[in-house]
DNA sequence: AAAGATTGACCTATCAATCTTG
DNA sequence: CAAGATTGATAGGTCAATCTTT
């Protein structure tokens, strides 16, 4: 039984957590060249023209304030966005790209949509995923 | 704009990870109960009758045998599964299922399944990943 | 040397608790 | 007290280095 039959019992949540960290891991090296992580560049993305607060970016990327927290931390040690205090509520901080980050975003835009699998037609979900996991390389080690 | 109009112009893959990621979410919880998480459900699930390899686990789950190493260790030691050196060569660790290990895989068969959101047509892949992300529950804080 | 497994350092995410400000 | 943000502990992944055994 090949590795592709065993696969296509298996329920299909478990398929797509498979799927997307093939695809995340494709990204990684990419991004690791231009000083990015997926999520660091989906709060650049995010960022847009004027400064953003941390919870607003937390809600479009759906992940936890926490979460966002230790992503702007990490781009801010990078020196790819800053952090200012809202002058209207001290409680707020408002994250804004430096012109590092504007340099990375930049060169990063359109790497994603590169780099994705493409899908033709419109297929059961299911093979889909399959499809995106059989043509991803597996893990290094 | 609404959330769901600005995510309409995500990049695929990011799609793609953000609901692998809300499903996995919405597993935890039922899972937890069981003292499983969705990790250590692939490994009982790999697992089947007889003992197994972890390289061979690693690779069913394409996952490194880093990863797979130390969920391993939780397995173990939450008494799910057992570790023992193979005696045809010791440097292969062997992997069972422990009596408990078996419950709780018995009780959590069929979950993954159900709680996976329906999807009955064959729509794009977009828009069905845009579906999956919209039924999920935000994140909680 | 090569294979199997483990450990250390790191990133992304969670839950829970805390601190500050309104 | 509620909101915004941060920190601690933990899970699940990665890469890199190491240890043991073949």
């Amino acid at each position: 039984m090949s590795e592709d039959d065993r696969m296509r019992s298996w329920p299909t949540g478990r398929l797509l957590s498979m799927a997307a960290r093939h695809v995340e891991n494709a990204w990684a090296d990419a991004l690791a060249e231009l000083g990015l992580t997926h999520a660091g560049l989906v709060v650049l993305d995010l960022l847009g023209a004027g400064p953003v607060g941390q919870s607003e970016l937390a809600a479009r990327a759906r992940v936890q304030a926490q979460t966002m927290s230790r992503t702007i931390d990490r781009l801010q040690r990078e020196n790819l966005v800053r952090r200012e205090t809202d002058p209207a509520d001290a409680r707020r901080q408002l994250v804004s790209r430096t012109e590092a980050g504007e340099r990375a975003w930049v060169s990063a835009r359109g790497l994603e949509a590169e780099l994705f699998p493409s899908i033709a037609e419109p297929e059961r979900l299911r093979e889909e995923l399959l499809g995106i996991i059989r043509s991803s390389r597996p893990p290094r080690d």
